[in-house]
DNA sequence: GTCTATACCTTGATAGAC
DNA sequence: GTCTATCAAGGTATAGAC
């Protein structure tokens, strides 16, 4: 792994870890065991590699997303199980942590998180009016609300995880959205 | 109002409008005309001073929250009316803001934090208890996740209107949690 | 209680040798 | 490309006058 990487992974690491604000170029050349020199020679400032490592994990955790979304099961399946994929609920959600830092006051910084997010909002719509059409869903289901919704339980779960210090308060939240999607399945 | 009044209300609104760790005493001290001498004669540290501030933030959230659900209405109703009670969809919620700060790291300023999301889920969750012994929701609803999916919403669509830079984010979320109590409150 | 002056550390970035 | 040395600015806190 060269020096550049080396610097890119630690700082993915960091900004998981502590955010943008609390993480220092020194910290980060600790972590990565690279100098001064090669982080100012690959990088302009903290926030140019900030914001490429922040691309680099946006579009891991949407190929990740689309790999779990992908596959022949229906849409409510295949939506509880990207619901059901939370580790880490203490260290929280890569990309939503990154909203109420520093990071949202840059354009820059900003829009990767963005992209995400609308992303999952879309797709998930998506996905909810194909399974409104195919009849998995009741007809009048409002789609992109519904979808908001979703991504809600999740970055709210991980938010409320954190503040009581227990998983288990993401959980609850993820569990009620898939118990949503239980009954607007059910056939009346 | 007393200069230690004053900090205490400059840190309250730099504390929602920047979180703790861009927030220096310096700012505090600007937006409150109080000079060093006052800031380290009233409080110990800045820690010290974000914790209290935080205390009144979380008691003044919690009686504007009773406010709200307080009377004779449907529980359905009064859940609904919490969550459009949403203004400065971008400047998020003034306690949620707080998690992914440093402030977590501390217990001091996390134990305000996190009786604000245990007092919600509670009252939430007593909520929809009652309304379905009363035959107002249906006698199926898990009332603990459906109480946690509120608050998520919440929470999660304050974090998707910041990262999208629209306060429709929040409101598509808000109104998707509306439409589940909506759901449970249909007869079948 | 409140002020000004100051100390000390960390941060983010630059300089220049190799 | 990588290193060490260094810098200016700002962050947090203390000292001491009034």
């Amino acid at each position: 792994m060269s020096k550049r990487e080396a610097i890119l992974e630690a700082t993915k690491a960091l900004l998981w870890e502590k955010g943008f604000e609390a993480t220092s170029p020194r910290d980060i050349q600790q972590r990565s065991g690279a100098g001064q020199g090669s982080f100012y020679h690959h990088f302009r400032s903290k926030r140019e590699l900030a914001a490429e490592a922040m691309d680099e994990v946006v579009e891991d955790r949407i190929q990740r997303f689309e790999a779990i979304m992908a596959g022949d099961a229906p849409a409510v399946e295949r939506i509880g199980n990207f619901l059901v994929d939370r580790s880490d609920a203490l260290a929280g959600c890569r990309v939503g942590r990154m909203v109420w830092d520093a990071a949202v006051g840059d354009e820059r910084l900003r829009r990767p998180v963005e992209r995400y997010f609308r992303h999952l909002e879309r797709r998930f719509t998506e996905e909810l009016r194909g399974a409104a059409e195919a009849g998995e869903i009741r007809a009048d289901v409002d789609c992109e609300r519904t979808a908001a919704l979703i991504v809600a339980a999740i970055q709210g779960g991980y938010t409320m995880a954190r503040a009581e210090q227990s998983p288990e308060a993401l959980n609850r939240a993820t569990e009620g959205a898939r118990m949503l999607l239980r009954a607007l399945a059910k056939q009346e």
